[in-house]
DNA sequence: ATCCAGGATCTCC
DNA sequence: GGAGATCATGGA
């Protein structure tokens, strides 16, 4: 088979995918990974510090999708330059990049995310392309697209497994339907006018507007602030102390600035691995 | 078994 | 505008 080597610094694919910020791909033998995202699929290894394509592809696509023209290194030397705890949180996974995945798979998967666990988000996502999207490549199945989800009921959804995210998922769909949710309108807009925007679908709040805004728009200032970085950010900054998350929220941006983004994502990996703040 | 999850909404004051 | 209950489900 194909082999194409991909040189990308500060990079590891089994961090980037198995971070949280990443539903949709599945780990194969020999840590490669098959990832997909909207109609494409691919199949990647890493050798040493290089990436494996496997069988060709769309590679400027994925080198995309891997965020591969930023520099991480600075950006982790901004973010850990005098602050030893972000530096231990970067150096638990300093292969972390954050995808730009596409906005309506984020849209849907963190509108069920919420009050959910990362495994059983995963597999409700998964019973979802597989009953409403296309298939791909094996036992791999598209993001359905808003057109393919317009006919889908509340029962619907109810029996897959999304519970009361069930109305929040008609709406959404219903709203993205009715315009003025194209990815080009959306990204035109100032991060605070896109998360009201957002905000506007029934079932998304701050936290997964923020979610959106991040691993979709590249609005990298922005800190998804969730039950994990709760713990984890009261934990190391504030003595255990709990904020609320408008007060956290401002904390994080005068510690962390417009690299607020990438130093969420540290931290949460690494709070929830190590299990900061628990018990 | 029973707890809890990458929260949002509704109701109450 | 903030605190508290409620929501479905299944992985751990």
């Amino acid at each position: 088979m194909e082999k194409v080597f991909w040189d990308c610094p500060d990079f590891s694919l089994s961090q980037t995918l198995e971070c949280g910020q990443c539903f949709r791909y599945q780990k194969e033998e020999d840590d490669c990974y098959t990832v997909i995202c909207g109609q494409r699929v691919v199949t990647l290894g890493q050798e040493g510090g290089s990436i494996v394509f496997y069988g060709g592809g769309d590679i400027p696509f994925w080198k995309g999708y891997f965020d591969g023209d930023r520099s991480y290194g600075e950006i982790k030397q901004r973010l850990c330059n005098d602050d030893p705890i972000m530096a231990e949180a970067v150096s638990f996974a300093p292969g972390i990049r954050i995808l730009r995945q596409e906005f309506f798979e984020m849209l849907i998967s963190f509108i069920l995310s919420q009050n959910n666990h990362i495994p059983r988000i995963r597999g409700l996502i998964q019973r979802l392309c597989r009953e409403y999207g296309m298939p791909v490549k094996g036992d791999f199945y598209s993001f359905p697209t808003p057109i393919q989800l317009s006919h889908v009921s509340e029962e619907a959804y109810r029996s897959i497994g999304c519970g009361f995210r069930s109305r929040y998922m008609v709406d959404a769909v219903d709203k993205v339907l009715a315009g003025g949710f194209s990815t080009e309108e959306l990204e035109k807009l100032s991060t605070d006018a896109l998360r009201q925007r957002l905000m506007s679908i029934c079932g998304v709040g701050q936290k997964v507007a923020d979610c959106i805004l991040l691993f979709s728009f590249g609005r990298y200032e922005v800190f998804p602030t969730d039950v994990w970085i709760n713990r984890v950010f009261s934990h190391v900054y504030c003595a255990g102390e709990k904020l609320s998350p408008k007060e956290l929220q401002k904390s994080a941006a005068e510690r962390f600035g417009e690299d607020a983004g990438f130093a969420q994502q540290y931290l949460f990996h690494y709070g929830r691995k190590m299990k900061i703040g628990k018990e």
